[in-house]
DNA sequence: ACGCACCTACGAAGTTCTTCGTTGACTGTA
DNA sequence: TACAGTCAACGAAGAACTTCGTAGGTGCGT
């Protein structure tokens, strides 16, 4: 008996680890302490959680260290594209059968999305039916 | 009293409970025997173990049990579409900073959706922009 | 040299998730 | 009644995740 969940080839990153990726992406390589203190959301966390949680994540392979300097600097691994390609993809195949098509509906009844994103969103229609032929 | 209180929200399902709730959504109702013979498919997985995921969900209102008889029946709680917009909605938190719109890009370009779903999904962009006008 | 501030490493506690073995109760049949 | 099959309940192991305390190192100012 092996398991109920497939099991993924790349280790992708868990709500705690994503929170840190995410600081990552927008403000690019950092310190330790630099993540922390943009880490400061509704809820606070400990320094030494925030260094382990880092430590755990280069060990995965989720972001490279730069350990020249005795405060290590650390970068996300992944683009925060690849990375919500993988996520989207998982979901895909854990709720909803792979189809793309449910998810996208889902998504825009779930969530206020305004005209122009809604545009955006017709290009990228339009550009997929043309393009691909 | 506290009755005045807001309703706590349906926990969301992890990735073995969805597996079952998936089983529950497509084929309805059924004992813990039905749920495990279909789910013995891609990968086996012990009756024991879906009978303790199967209490765990009722013990956590993702299930509902009816134990008349000595072999309880099993239902979904909540619809595929409810825990799907749960889902969604969590991953947009967690991964998308709330976009909808970024979600909806990445299912597209991760995914192949045929020209028929794409125009499903024009659809419904139609509806919401006529409807939110 | 001393002390302070800051840093990493280590480990451990507590929680959740997944898995399954064992046990005892119930059911139908010979 | 005795037996074989089926079932729910329980506990427990092990993995993964989250959190943080403590220890020890490094560097700087006095």
């Amino acid at each position: 008996m092996e398991a109920l969940l497939p099991r993924q080839e790349l280790p992708r990153p868990t709500a705690g680890e994503l929170a840190i990726l995410r600081v990552l992406w927008e403000h690019g390589p950092g310190t330790v302490r630099d993540v922390w203190e943009r880490l400061k959301g509704p809820r606070p966390v400990g320094y030494t959680t925030v260094l382990k949680l880092l430590q755990i994540m280069a060990a995965k392979g989720l972001v490279a260290r730069d350990d020249r300097r005795q405060s290590h600097v650390y970068s996300a691994a992944r683009g925060e594209e690849q990375t919500q390609r993988a996520l989207v993809s998982d979901l895909l195949d854990r709720a909803f059968g792979g189809s793309a098509q449910k998810l996208v509906l889902r998504a825009l009844d779930s969530r206020k999305v305004s005209p122009q994103e809604l545009a955006e969103i017709r290009r990228v229609l339009d550009q997929l039916e043309g393009g691909v032929k």
